[in-house]
This record gives C-alpha cells, structure tokens and sequence, in this order.
DNA sequence: AATAACATTGGAGTAAACTCCAATGTCAAC
DNA sequence: GTTGACATTGGAGTTTACTCCAATGTTATT
C-alpha cells in the first residue's frame, strides 16, 4: 500500500503553493484521488507528473502545451508514432527556444553598446550604437509576408 | 512650422496600432498636443520618442521600465549624474538578459536531449536525459537566500 | 443635408498562471 | 465541546500591454 500525501505535504517537498496545486486540479493537470472526506490524496504517481511539470516549465511550456501533449500515465504503451509527433513537437520548441536566444543576444549587444555610448561619449560608439539601432528596426518591420489578404479588409486600424 | 501628425498617420508610418497610440497617451507615455478639435497632433519629437520607445520594448523594457526612466524630451542638458544611473540600470538589464539566455541555452540542450532520447531510445542518452533533469531540479529550488524572516510569517501555504 | 471617413471618450474584455478570499467542513488535541 | 490547524469550494482579483466597443463629435465630399 502506498503512502499518499496531503495537499501540504506536497506543496513543502514540491515548493508548490497549495494554492496551484488546487488550480492544477481544477484545470485537470493533476487530478489526485480524494480521501473518505473531501480532502486530495497525492500519490507518488501524481508527485512524479508534478516533478514533470515543474521541468515542462522551466522549459518553457504552457500549461496548455503541458495538458495537452503528455499524458504520463499512458505512456506504458511506447507508441512510436506518438513519439515521433512529441519529437517533432520538441524539435519546434527547441528551434524557438533559439529563435530567443537569438534575439537577447541581439539585446544584450544592443545594452552593451548603450552603456559604453553612455559612460564616455564619443562618435565612434555613437555612430556603433545608430547601426544597430536601425538594424533592430529592420527586423522590427520585415514582417514575414503571411498577411496578404487581410491587408485589405476593412480594419479600424 | 513642424509638420504635425495625426493619428492615422503615425499609425502607419511607424507600424503601431491607433488603439496603442491612445493607450500610450492615456498611460502618460507619448502624449501628443491638441488641435482645435481635441485631435491628438503628434509632432516630429512624439515621433523620434516612439521609435526609441519601439526599440526599448525590443529590449525587454516594459511601460514602466519605459516611463520611469526615460524622459526623452529632458535630454537636451546632459547630466552626468543622471546619465551615470541609466547606465546602471542598463548594466542590470543586460546581466538580466545574460541569465535569460543561459537559462534557454539549458533549456535548448535539454530538449535536444529529450529529442534524441525519443527518436532512438538507448540506456546512455536516458541517462543523460536524467542527469540533466536532476541539475535543473537542483537549479530550480537553490533558490538564493534571500528569504529569512518573512518565512516565519504565518503564511497561507 | 446626407454620407463617409475620420476623430474622441470611458469602460470593458483578453491572455496566462496564478493568488486571494470568505464561508464552510473535518479532525486531532486538550 | 471548544479550539486550532487543516481541508474544501466558488468566485473574484492580479499583472501587462494591449484590444475592442458603443456612443458621440468633426471634417470633407457629394
């Protein structure tokens, strides 16, 4: 027979309000079974998918992405085309995740010529700092080209 | 005489929504003068202040961010002292922007970790995958100590 | 004078992930 | 049997940066 764990107990060995574990269960992510009275029952399952969870959003998944692409008590059945759909589903993740990366970067290249401008002045940083400014505001404005249609439409802006 | 803008104008030039441009002004932002009618006229400063303004929110400055240390129009006396602060506060972002992108760099090879494992499932690739997962949990709660006396309030959770 | 196209305002709604509250129920200890 | 610590619920509030709406006013064109 299995330990079951209150609702405190989980929230102190998670670091999980108890506040979001209600909320978790109230959107369905984490459903505990309830005790003789009304009280949530967590099982060592259902720590182990908050375990889970917690890395989902350090990975920078929704709750969403979170509810909808894994079922953990399911997975004893490998199936490999479900693996393969989670794989290509990670695989667009990480190329966002880069897609990120990608723009701090840009960012923090941005601040350090900011603060070099700043701190001592002079036409050179300053000139450094007009460049990339006008570079970000290329990229700011080449919007891929998926409106076309819409363009058209009667909008109010 | 400047040329003066409305707001249909400085909606398209600058690629920002007319209903962005009024909650700007209502949030004290960029607020333009008055013609006759109570038309907002946006002159070409207005202008160069939402550009900056664009660029600040590419860089992850939020409104407030934005709003309480950008005073643009103030610019012309160069005070050092104040410059001194800004630059601070634009080191401190840029540290901020640095842990960003080492978090999604963790982030990134966890997922490319996690792919692998998936497409072609191997003792060694499962392990790195749980090795990983471990340093991220301890990452997650090595949370700095800078809680102390508040955790011996009487706390909900 | 009617119409369209523009402008104004206050106020409400949206997203996501909590967070807080009040009213109430349960349980163990004294 | 009363107290205190725990639990439950539905529902409302928080945050940020918009976004939308309806009622109304203004300007230019027909």
């Amino acid at each position: 027979m299995e330990k079951q764990y209150s609702i405190k107990e989980v929230s102190r060995i998670l670091g999980i309000p108890k506040d979001t574990l209600r909320y978790y269960d109230r959107i369905g992510i984490v459903s505990p079974s309830r005790g003789h009275n009304s009280y949530r029952r967590y099982s060592r399952e259902d720590i182990v998918d908050l375990m889970n969870i917690q890395i989902m959003q350090y990975a920078d998944f929704s709750l969403e992405e979170i509810k909808g692409k894994f079922q953990f008590h399911r997975m004893q059945s490998v199936d490999s085309a479900y693996c393969q759909e989670v794989a290509e589903f990670l695989d667009a993740k990480k190329a966002e995740t880069r897609k990120k990366i990608a723009h701090l970067e840009k960012v923090s290249q941005l601040l350090d010529i900011a603060v070099k401008t700043l701190r001592d002045f002079n036409l050179e940083s300053d000139q450094r700092l007009a460049v990339f400014v006008r570079e970000i505001y290329r990229d700011l404005h080449k919007q891929e080209p998926e409106i076309t249609k819409e363009d058209c439409d009667g909008h109010q802006n």
